[in-house]
DNA sequence: CGACAAGTTGATGTTACTCAAAAGTGGTGG
DNA sequence: CCACCACTTTTGAGTAACATCAACTTGTCG
């Protein structure tokens, strides 16, 4: 990836992030510019796909926060992953008609039309498929997370992940970002009780690692952070 | 799926997993049965593939059991799944290069090279999508196990993921199957430690849910375990 | 037979869950 | 503006699940 790209300040998180996958030409601007202006709106709580149903067309996060969720017979829940702004959703990689999980929103969504790529050697298509790599990375690394770390770590290694992810789409500070899901919702994420998450979120504060106020968690020693879990950042490829 | 499809006998686990996945023309049986010729012999305890080297080919498990896995920094390993005969390794969706974990042979294992399809609506090209599919809903379920499951649930649930899977490859009777892996490998994939490990295999034989002997595994009340989970097997599409 | 890996057991410690209630927060309508 | 409501966060006390440590036993294979 070049380095010496500079983005304009103004872009939305869509156009920011699938330009920092891949370069994309003019006309591809433009087919991401038309997607944000046919749009759905989902509010918080409600479902955006269930599991199970065919995939019609493929859409991305304008704004808002959503989750691929699970629910089990007795109705504990199980977040999979989270779904940001910019991160794409129901993208066929052939023709997989169906769903592998419901997904649902975190907060209020506005979803757009994903465009289809004009052909395959396009950056568009190139983009696609490395926010599909990406989003694999992401899968694994929750993995890991539940099975391999303590409370403790698990929420220092998510608030990582979301900072970058956010930062991809131009949505993060290096220390400060929006963080809109209650300590519930977090519980689900990480395999955790809302109450554990609360005290363990708790020793974090007291440690002065991080901070939060209003929706926004503030990273006070990303440093320290990172070396307590070992923390890196996905590698796509060495182009 | 065809329900009346009847398949031979005699063929190995990689013709009868695809062909399980989608119908394949003769010429394309005809590709598989050469990757059968030129392959690669891994024995136990050996990587196949380190995290973030290049992808050169796609490969199928001919034979043997692999598993993609992840090492902390503090030594912590976690599996993150498992590849059983005829799963397909390292088919590149577009083109990312890079492979996003390691791959460990947890048995020796006998790779092929997999062939690639004659065009884009092949049905071995369908076939790998369909497993690419599935290989993501195997994921799926590892997060909601590690997340929300006891240890006695995630092994049942477990069991009757790899029987499943098995099945589908012929290398399962409807209560009998292989499991050559040993309950530190066991617990690493289920986010557990072999002592707990061993001590909830202890229940469930007293149970008189499942047996263990010699490397293979078999469910007694299968019914009842299924039950226990709330387990259901991966739904790929409606055709 | 010997050696090494795998499985088993016991005692003890820690992490995280459960249940229940209190305190804080934000939105809505009177 | 205030009263009310639902939701979220916080706190406390008790408990269950799982980890840790260390030893011992069983199996396997040269």
């Amino acid at each position: 990836m070049s380095m010496s790209r500079v983005s304009p300040v103004s872009t939305g998180p869509v156009i920011r992030r699938l330009e920092g996958l891949s370069p994309l030409a003019p006309d591809e601007l433009a087919l991401l510019r038309d997607a944000e202006s046919s749009t759905r709106m989902v509010s918080a709580h409600r479902e955006i796909v269930r599991e199970g149903q065919r995939v019609l067309s493929g859409s991305i996060i304008l704004s808002g926060w959503a989750c691929r969720v699970r629910i089990l017979a007795d109705g504990r829940r199980q977040i999979l992953g989270l779904l940001l702004p910019g991160d794409l959703l129901g993208i066929c990689r052939h023709h997989n008609p169906v769903t592998a999980t419901s997904v649902t929103a975190l907060t209020n969504v506005v979803l757009g039309r994903a465009p289809r790529p004009p052909d395959p050697t396009s950056g568009l298509a190139e983009a696609y498929a490395r926010s599909g790599v990406l989003e694999e990375a992401y899968l694994y690394r929750q993995i890991a997370r539940l099975g391999r770390f303590s409370a403790y770590e698990r929420i220092i290694d998510f608030l990582l992940e979301v900072r970058d992810r956010l930062a991809m789409a131009g949505l993060a500070d290096t220390d400060r970002f929006p963080l809109p899901m209650t300590q519930e919702a977090l519980g689900d994420l990480l395999g955790l009780t809302s109450v554990h998450v609360n005290r363990t979120l708790q020793v974090l504060r007291r440690e002065g690692l991080v901070e939060f106020t209003s929706s926004m968690a503030k990273l006070k020693d990303v440093d320290r952070l990172v070396r307590i879990v070992g923390y890196s950042s996905p590698v796509i490829s060495f182009d």
